[in-house]
DNA sequence: AGTTGTGTTGAAGA
DNA sequence: ATCTTCAACACAAC
């Protein structure tokens, strides 16, 4: 035990291998950013890729001291799937691994019981594409936290999942400048914002992702939703609704892209 | 060639 | 308490 008692987290890597080893999968699930691999035994493999991390699927070998994938494809030769940091052998010839070009990427082993009743767990607000998550459950969301639309959309304990990308093209498609004030939204900009978020999110899943940079899916393969982005790193460019530039400013330290036109302040 | 920016989060400082 | 800044790291683009 560690922390006070309330995690069995383990961080030393030779412990990590000894308690994970022999367990069955059975269980994956997600929750806001977090991946979560229920183990027999009743223990629980938690993931964050964070900023450059993705879980990948399939074989490699070890050629000297690097691991090499055994097929073709873009596990082999894309150099974003190149980042292994992690390689978890399946008992049918298959492998798990994290490639990950900024080792931001966390990897934990917890006790099923801990993780459940952990603070960590405890404090993700909604699922942003729950059916249970409704607009009055949004409003009520958004009412208890106060402060700029883009940040509190951000905020994981008021909603888990939405990152810097998704915000902006969010806030986006919803007509609403990023630091507008929550307290100042009316019944109607937020309905756009909710509406925004799901039909941002669902295109998001559907396209498989953003790839411009390094994310691709547990094959090794490129998202789509770069076809479909807005203003994110769009600075400088045409608006593809008014024809006004695309601005970009700093907040809280995260860049936020928008129309300073379209979007309404 | 040095500086700035990058999808996240949590810790430290104010 | 609550906000802002910075660090973890590696690489691309200005």
């Amino acid at each position: 035990m560690d922390e006070g008692g309330r995690t069995e987290k383990i961080k030393n890597f030779g412990r990590f291998k000894k308690e994970i080893k022999g367990r069955k999968i059975q269980k994956i699930w997600r929750r806001g950013k977090n991946i979560f691999f229920d183990l027999s035994g009743g223990k629980t493999l938690l993931v964050h890729q964070k900023l450059t991390g993705h879980l990948l699927f399939g074989r490699w070998k070890k050629r000297g001291e690097k691991w090499e994938a055994i097929d073709k494809g873009p596990l082999a030769e894309d150099p974003m799937n190149k980042f292994l940091h992690l390689i978890l052998p399946l008992d049918d010839g298959n492998m798990l691994a994290l490639s990950d070009l900024r080792k931001f990427a966390k990897i934990e082993l917890w006790d099923k019981k801990g993780l459940e009743e952990s603070e960590y767990l405890k404090a993700l607000g909604e699922e942003p594409l729950d059916n249970t998550f409704t607009f009055k459950k949004f409003k009520e969301a958004l009412r208890e936290k106060r402060g700029k639309i883009k940040q509190v959309l951000m905020d994981q304990s008021v909603i888990a999942g939405i990152g810097n990308i998704y915000s902006d093209e969010i806030l986006w498609a919803a007509k609403i400048y990023p630091t507008k004030n929550t307290a100042e939204l009316r019944e109607p900009d937020l309905k756009r914002i909710y509406l925004a978020m799901r039909k941002i999110l669902k295109k998001a899943v559907e396209l498989r992702g953003e790839s411009f940079s390094d994310f691709r899916d547990l094959e090794g393969k490129k998202g789509f939703f770069d076809e479909y982005r807005k203003v994110y790193r769009r600075k400088g460019q045409e608006c593809g609704r008014c024809g006004a530039v695309i601005k970009r400013i700093k907040l809280g330290g995260r860049s936020a892209h928008f129309c300073p036109k379209c979007q309404i302040r």
